[in-house]
RNA sequence: GGGCGCAUAGCUCAGGGGUAGAGCACCCGCCUUACAAGCGGGAUGCCGGUGGUUCGAAUCCACCUGCGCCCACCA
């Protein structure tokens, strides 16, 4: 950063020449919700739009992820509210189960405690303590984001409403029998000892080794291969497949297992697999999900041969090993006695890891409760097919059809003690009662509560209307309920989405079936990575807090490099070199509005009459109306990323860098009643791109356009697109100007032209140079001299004027005394090569032209543009060949 | 093992049957009274490979290669 002009004690008093985030956001945050604009009435009228916040576990803090998705919800929240809906973004948290009991778990052994040391009750007014201090530090990133939720309406997945919302569905599901307990293969944390469902276990594929293990002895033997050795101590038969001829006279026999002296039925089931390993399986009931199922089928028992630690237990000299220790131990034993055959191969194969904290996971036998999907998936799977609730992208619904078709019942019984309690009460001779909310549980000798808690993912599930009042028939559900659209990423479509799916449509059975569901649409978005697409981590080191850019960039910044990034579906990448790029669009409109402030552009009730206005002024309302049209449909597409980039050159590269420097000329004419116009123009241009970027970037636009309109917020402006509802600002069609448009494109074209001849032969950028516009009032650019003479430091030719160099452009020969001989190896390279160019667009259209094919097929208006591609090039040609020839020899 | 997606400029990504685009990075020149977080100019690509459809393919189709993601109870 050099050059730095000393700031003219001149300025203006009311902006600086920098736009300072920090001296803005909070000031404005705490206006926003002093006003009350982001709480709406239940009660009002019009339309509704919600969206529930995905909420954040109150487990740590906002990471760049959740930076994205907030960007994203809160420019459709605003979006719609500037278009007069009744808009509820409803913020809260999710107590997060697992992980937060983990998190502090690890608090307390810091202090060298376990949860048991404190006992249930303390433990967990120990976690709500932690989460009253971290929960707040959730809240305050939401208000630096300016996040426009209704913070009236907060709720938490544990508060009392909530935890009622979750009993009242437990029972619900628990009387209909969609909820049962069972006692089955589930997937086992040995360190965090709580069972987990199928979908909080990670498969990652690990080498391992395919061990042949031989039972039994000589004819009575058979070869079993195996990946894990230690469970043999479990097994309780061997399968074969039934048409298998290898095995066909071992079938009903009866092997020795080795090292147990136990010995076990060779048994015939479809499942096995002849063509894999030797094609005999060993079963270990209680130990393996397949193996369960054929237990089952056979009636075999189920021998436990580890503790909930995963410890050996069976009996013998493995007892208390570690099941990692044990492997090789029993594999060395088995060794000893000769039982290993052929070789040990090398096999990579994928092994189950909790979600939560990476231990491998241990199929284990227990009793659980179970949630039977079928028929709720079902319901969720129609709702998408038939269309009421709309996937987007739409290439998401194979997965989630994929899933939600084909999916094992859930199971929800968690061993933790942070969380809802199952409401479930065991009494004598095997009661089991469960309670309804506010009825008296049973109590007395021999009744106790099942010591277990629901899944974090059952309540999670009911977001999206026991944050609205339900089991009740509140005011707010039925203002908000369904929502209009659920925005998050694409990682938790599995986790959330779909059990909102199956636990909405449920609970909201009774309505309409197209009202029943949690949400019309589902917006997915990707995950936030580094600049090389990398994913971010912790250990990797590339994770980026927001807090710290919006510290450095501003927050605007911040939400515009996300929301520029965001292809639906497609993951974020970002840097902070973006962040940078964002930051100095916030500053390029600051000053833009700067400039127009002080030249005393005004937001007008009305245009001036369109027949009045300049060329450059029906160009940029032309342009505008386009630009906000376009913006409209990519809103409704959740194109974010494309409308911010519409609106970024809109911004920079029409209004700015065009338009702006036209005004300027019209300002400084002289006309007063031209310049008058032009101030209405800047200011109304001015207003309603502020208005249109304000859903992505809400503070400095906040900040300029109440500035310019000395109205009191822009966050309930009109939006000025078209689906506003009411009073919106509808863009009159008059508006759209295609001849205004083409002559400022011939302007723009020709003075490019001149810059890079002016560039090329070293004229300094603010050096005026003498010139002719030759030819000029015979195009259409007739009127614009004094702009074009003004955007290139053109001055008048003065008596004597001798030019020394020329241009060629749009039909106007503009001749230039370059002050000095010009350069003219410089221009006779750049005029060769523009030559080349010519030559290379003519051939190609003369053979285009010359394709019997292409005249006879192609549409009529193709043609036509080809041709005149063709006439252009030929006189560009003859042009540059005519300079060139005039040039003097080198 | 199934399913989905992606391969376009140095990087990250848009686009999409008929002149290859953006941001950043890069090169040259500039303090030109809104902005040096800026202004002006410039360079940059066998649009992964092979075949097909077509008058015409970066774009549509097939296959191939290489990546990525999701799902999965072959021990």
């Amino acid at each position: 950063m050099t050059g730095h002009r000393p700031t003219t004690p001149a300025e203006p008093a009311q902006l600086a020449p920098q736009y300072a985030p920090a001296q803005v956001e909070t000031r404005r945050y705490e206006g926003w919700i002093d006003a009350g604009y982001f709480t709406p009435d239940a009660d009002g009228d019009g339309p509704a739009y919600t969206i529930v916040i995905p909420p954040p576990n109150v487990t740590g803090s906002l990471h760049i992820g959740h930076a994205l998705d907030h960007t994203l919800i809160d420019a459709l929240i605003r979006r719609r509210r500037m278009q007069g809906y009744r808009t509820l973004w409803l913020p809260g948290m999710d107590h997060a189960g697992i992980a937060t009991q983990n998190v502090v778990e690890r608090e307390l052994a810091k202090e060298g405690l376990s949860r048991h040391d404190l006992g249930r009750e303390k433990f967990v007014e120990r976690v709500w303590q932690w989460k009253a201090s971290s929960g707040g530090a959730i809240l305050g990133q939401m208000r630096r984001l300016g996040d426009s939720v209704d913070w009236t309406r907060e709720r938490f997945t544990m508060d009392e409403g909530l935890s009622r919302a979750v009993h009242t569905m437990f029972k619900l599901l628990f009387d209909e029998g969609l909820i049962y307990r069972a006692e089955r293969i589930i997937n086992w944390c040995p360190r965090c000892l709580t069972a987990l469902s199928d979908i909080e276990v990670e498969h990652v594929d690990e080498d391992g080794e395919l061990i042949s293990i031989r039972y039994g002895d000589g004819d009575d033997s058979i070869v079993v291969a195996t990946t894990r050795p230690e469970t043999m101590l479990g097994d309780t038969a061997v399968a074969v497949h039934p048409d298998d001829p290898r095995y066909a006279h071992m079938i009903g026999r009866t092997v020795e297992l080795p090292l147990t002296g136990r010995r076990i039925p060779v048994i015939a089931d479809p499942h096995v697999d002849p063509e894999f390993g030797t094609g005999a399986v060993k079963v270990t009931p209680a130990h393996d999900p397949n193996d369960f199922e054929i237990g089952r089928r056979h009636d075999l028992p189920a021998l436990t041969i580890m503790d909930e630690r995963a410890v050996i237990t069976a009996p013998g000299p493995f007892r208390g090993l570690d099941r990692f220790e044990a492997r090789p131990a029993v594999l060395a034993a088995l060794r000893e006695e000769g039982r290993v055959v052929a070789e040990i191969r090398p096999y990579r194969h994928s092994v189950g890891h909790c979600g939560r904290c990476g231990t491998t996971v241990e199929p284990r036998l227990s009793l659980q409760w179970f949630v039977k999907v079928a028929p709720l998936a079902k319901a969720a799977g129609d709702a998408v097919r038939d269309g009421r609730v709309r996937l987007h992208p739409p290439e998401m619904a194979a997965r989630y059809f994929d899933w939600v078709d084909d999916m094992h019942d859930w199971c929800i019984s968690r061993q933790l003690w942070w969380g809802h309690r199952i409401p479930v009460f065991y009494g004598p001779n095997g009661a089991v009662v469960s309670p309804a909310p506010g009825e008296q549980p049973p109590t007395g000798e021999g009744w106790h509560q099942d010591p277990d808690v629901l899944d974090t993912w059952f309540s999670s599930g009911l977001w999206p209307f026991s944050t609205l009042g339900w089991p009740d028939d509140t005011p707010d559900l039925r203002a908000f309920y369904p929502t209009s659209v659920l925005v998050t990423g694409y990682d938790i479509l599995f986790f959330w989405v779909a059990r909102m799916m199956m636990l909405g449509l449920h609970a909201m059975a009774g309505r309409d079936p197209a009202d029943a569901v949690p949400f019309r649409t589902v917006a997915l978005h990707g995950l936030v990575r580094d600049s090389r697409g990398r994913k971010m981590s912790k250990s990797r080191g590339n994770t980026v807090d927001p807090l710290d850019w919006i510290d450095r960039f501003g927050a605007d910044a911040l939400r515009f490099t996300l929301a520029r990034g965001a292809n639906p579906g497609a993951d974020v990448a970002v840097s902070e070199e973006w962040a940078a790029g964002a930051r100095n669009f916030c500053n390029k409109l600051w000053n833009a509005a700067r400039f127009a402030l002080m030249n005393g552009a005004h937001a007008p009730d009305a245009l001036p009459d369109p027949m009045a206005l300049s060329v450059p002024d029906r160009w940029i309302l032309s342009r505008l109306a386009s630009v906000t049209e376009r913006v409209d449909a990519q809103f409704e597409e959740f194109e974010f990323g494309k409308l911010s980039e519409v609106l970024y050159h809109f911004a920079w590269d029409e209004y700015c860098d065009w338009y702006l420097e036209l005004a300027k000329v019209t300002l400084a004419s002289g006309d007063e009643a031209a310049a008058d116009r032009s101030r209405a123009v800047l200011g109304y241009v001015l207003d309603r791109l502020l208005r249109l970027l304000h859903p992505l970037i809400p503070f400095v636009t906040e900040e300029l356009w109440t500035a310019l309109t000395g109205e009191d917020s822009v966050v309930v402006a009109a939006w000025p697109g078209r689906q506003a509802l009411g009073a919106g600002t509808r863009e009159p069609p008059a508006l759209r100007d295609p001849e205004a448009e083409a002559e400022i494109t011939s302007l723009t074209r020709l003075v490019t032209q001149v810059r890079r001849f002016r560039s090329d032969q070293g004229l300094r950028p603010g050096q005026r140079v003498a010139a002719r516009l030759a030819g000029l009032e015979r195009t259409p650019l007739a009127g614009h001299e004094a702009s074009i003479r003004a955007l290139l430091r053109l001055s008048a030719p003065a008596d004597g004027f001798a030019p020394t160099g020329s241009v060629q452009s749009e039909g106007v020969t503009v001749e230039l005394d370059t002050v000095g001989a010009i350069d003219v190896e410089a221009e006779r390279r750049r005029l060769e090569k523009d030559l080349v160019a010519a030559a290379d667009e003519m051939g190609r259209t003369q053979r285009k032209l010359a394709n019997p094919g292409f005249t006879a097929k192609a549409p009529a208006e193709v043609i036509e543009k080809t041709r005149q591609r063709l006439a252009a090039a030929q006189t560009e040609a003859e042009a540059l060949q005519a300079r060139l020839e005039a040039l003097p020899p080198a």
